[in-house]
DNA sequence: GTCTATACGGCGATAGAC
DNA sequence: GTCTATCGCCGTATAGAC
């Protein structure tokens, strides 16, 4: 088992090659040929791993899946933790949900960085976004609502669901990172720019949020 | 020439039913042949009407893109008609922005739902995305945020961009109409409910840019 | 257990004959 | 406008080499 940077498996490389693909040209987008091309392997050692093609896609989300889970997980653990009486503010909770994102900084790995837009893809597909989304990301996504409830005592749960819904869809735009925000503003605002997505979003999303939950 | 509800050409048809298939599964999604079937045509009129498929991809974009610029000049003109000294609120242009989603309800028109739907799937597509919105839309989303920076004098123009695609992404995730919502709040909100997500997401957002926009 | 060479049945978009 | 042909490539299966 490779614990640090050890020469990847041919079929990580897979993995690797698939990723940024169907992140870029979603599932129907991309033939198992260009994959195996760009993985340096043959087309059969796609199917000899990993059968289908759409079982191929669901490795691909998986892989990832757990991880991020796990960092989102943590980042709210600590925010609770760390706040008086365990009641994190509105600010505080979209931060920890934003937590994943800093991974792609800092890191050179840019597998990262196609995954998100991978999700993003996912997300607003009608095909894939209500079961692929709900299977992997349901459980975390609920436990941050119960938290921003917690925060918003006054909040009605249908407002809630619907901001939260607002987030989602602001989040996987910036993670889609199409380079239409620079089009637009004529290089003055970069969708490349993670960073100063993620820092304005935190107070937009938490301003958006106190406005259609009080009462 | 067809002036009220005349019967359909065969070639208007086609654009209904492409219309539909690429909302429903992307560009490479779709087969020429599933279209023309839905249609009830021969494939090759297909071809022999609009050229290669992504000819008729953006024939379907194009058709609708220009009665939905209307929609949205003309509601913002009136809202800034309406307002003291011209300057409208942050609420009234965000509301004036969603005005072309009111086609949708009261319309019997599927067509305009199947095509906010393609508009979302566009959005987020990195093919597509830059250069697809940007040929169609940039125009008349530069009017919006020229108004919006007018109803919030302290505005950073960067922030203002930014704040522009977090609605983008909000709007478009909603258009996308997934179904997600509806799995995730075990049926509490609904996705296709248009009428309370668009009405949630006036004052939502409007707190988001007054929040990223003061000084 | 990992991987490659090769093959195959089917269907893709498109163009040319009519 | 329509019908038919074409050519290439699609995902997948398999037999067998390392």
């Amino acid at each position: 088992m490779p614990r640090k940077s050890a020469k990847k498996s041919r079929k990580e490389l897979i993995l690797d090659a698939a990723e940024e693909l169907f992140a870029e040209h979603g599932f129907d987008g991309v033939k198992l040929r260009t994959i195996s091309g760009a993985a340096g392997v043959d087309v059969a050692l796609v199917n000899y791993h990993f059968g289908p093609k759409r079982d191929l896609f669901d490795a691909v989300l998986n892989r990832r899946a757990e991880v991020l889970n796990q960092v989102r997980s943590d980042a709210l653990d600590v925010c609770i933790a760390d706040a008086p009486n365990g009641a994190p503010s509105v600010e505080e909770i979209i931060h920890a949900y934003l937590a994943p994102m800093g991974i792609v900084q800092g890191s050179a790995d840019e597998g990262w960085r196609h995954y998100f837009a991978l999700v993003a893809y996912v997300n607003n597909s009608p095909e894939f976004g209500r079961d692929v989304m709900s299977q992997y990301f349901n459980p975390i996504v609920t436990r941050f609502i119960d938290a921003l409830r917690n925060a918003l005592p006054q909040a009605d749960d249908e407002a809630l669901y619907w901001g939260y819904h607002y987030l989602s869809g602001a989040l996987t735009l910036t993670m889609a990172d199409t380079g239409r925000l620079d089009t637009l503003s004529n290089g003055l605002a970069k969708s490349s720019d993670v960073e100063k997505g993620y820092a304005h979003m935190i107070p937009f999303i938490a301003a958006g949020f106190r406005a259609i939950c009080a009462r």
